[in-house]
RNA sequence: CGCAGGGUGGAGCAGUCUGGUAGCUCGUCAGGCUCAUAACCUGAAGGUCCUAGGUUCAAAUCCUAGCCCUGCAC
């Protein structure tokens, strides 16, 4: 028998490593990888020219049919059904997909989703569990439904969060934990005998899009929360102080452990050494580890204060922030 | 041709507008001081000022073209 049509869809680079990994059992024949759905091109980059996502462009240099649809729609329909898509995946694809198309596959349409739900449905996991504190988040596979992310699910995996990681660690992480659980699960797909629970009624919790604004700090709240904060956001979109006309995008911050300080939440702090921080709301501050000036690359602070000054003493502007994670839906 | 900033010894920057001896904070090396040090003192090495043309008695600086880097946006 001919090894099941699979069509993978999905846009962000975290879901690479996933599409590697049925790549690589179409390769030994487990399945057969139809096509790659993702997001069309968009201007970015420098001179905004029209870039493919990362996977459009590994479907290319793989020769895998590839469809960009602005969303899923009629067209979409028809390409699944030339392929004869038996199973469709989604990892970090950016669109809900409509119920023509959920009822197309005849194995099912399944969801890479990177948080241990119920908690964290929605668009930035990844960044609302850095923020919130908890140590271990994961990635869940399940059904996809017309709720978004609320299906049932086959089984997840855990990843723990470790206190120095970013967005790029822990996208990493979930990235390859994204792959072992399509590892266990892949016969139950492929087979269509699925085994699957709803998800629990409590512990619900959702997620918004990150927004510009989302870069601005206020330091009047804990340098812990603060911390994760800015971990949760970083490198995109990358958290900035501001102190009068000047602005400093923050890469790298750690808590500085020398204790107190009785300044104003905001307050430039120079500290021995070539060392920085900023003073937040409890009295403890955060080391400035990697900063950056406008149009200049980042730098280690110790490097930077080489060639700047900067305005010691001076309080950060603060803007109030709006929570990454919601207990309702819509916000 | 989306907008904007930048490229100057090993690192980070000033100098460019108004052309005229390559400068600052560090690092490196040598010597000194010190119980000692990432501290201090003295000295030294280290440069195609991104590239290629042009203007000029003279270009890091002005003109033209190109390469590379950074931010905005998604």
């Amino acid at each position: 028998m001919a090894p099941p049509s699979v069509i993978f869809a999905g846009s962000h680079p975290i879901a690479l490593p996933l599409l590697q990994r049925l790549y690589d059992r179409h390769q030994t024949g487990q399945l057969r990888l139809a096509g790659i759905i993702s997001q069309p091109d968009r201007l970015s980059g420098r001179g905004k020219s029209m870039t493919p996502t990362i996977l459009s462009q590994w479907a290319m240099e793989h020769n895998i049919s590839l469809h960009r649809p602005e969303k899923p729609d009629e067209s979409t329909v028809t390409w699944l059904k030339e392929r004869s898509c038996k199973l469709l995946l989604v990892m970090a694809y950016g669109h809900m997909i409509g119920k023509t198309i959920r009822e197309l596959p005849p194995l099912g349409i399944f969801n890479f989703h990177a948080s241990l739900l119920p908690r964290f449905r929605g668009a930035t996991p990844i960044e609302a569990a850095l923020a919130s504190g908890i140590e271990e988040t994961g990635v869940t596979l399940m059904k996809i439904i017309r709720e978004m992310d609320a299906g049932d699910t086959l089984g997840s995996i855990s990843a723990p969060i470790a206190f120095h990681d970013t967005q790029t660690e822990l996208t990493d992480k979930l990235s390859h934990a994204a792959c072992s659980l399509c590892e266990s699960f892949l016969p139950q797909l492929l087979s269509g005998n699925i085994i699957c629970i709803p998800q629990p009624n409590e512990g619900i919790s959702f997620c918004r899009k990150l927004e510009a604004s989302d870069r601005f700090l206020d330091f009047h709240i804990p340098a812990e929360v603060l911390h994760r904060r800015i971990r949760a956001l970083t490198p995109r979109p990358g958290c900035v102080f501001e102190i009068g006309n000047h602005v400093f995008k923050i890469r790298s911050i750690d808590l500085d452990p020398s204790g107190f300080h009785s300044k104003t939440p905001g307050t430039l702090l120079k500290l021995t050494g070539s060392n920085a921080a900023l003073v937040a709301g409890d009295g403890k501050a955060l080391l400035l580890k990697e900063i950056q000036a406008p149009g200049k690359p980042f730098l280690p602070i110790a490097d930077f204060l080489r060639g700047h000054e900067l305005p010691w003493g001076m309080i950060s502007t603060s803007h109030p922030m709006k929570p990454l994670e919601h207990t309702s839906f819509p916000f």
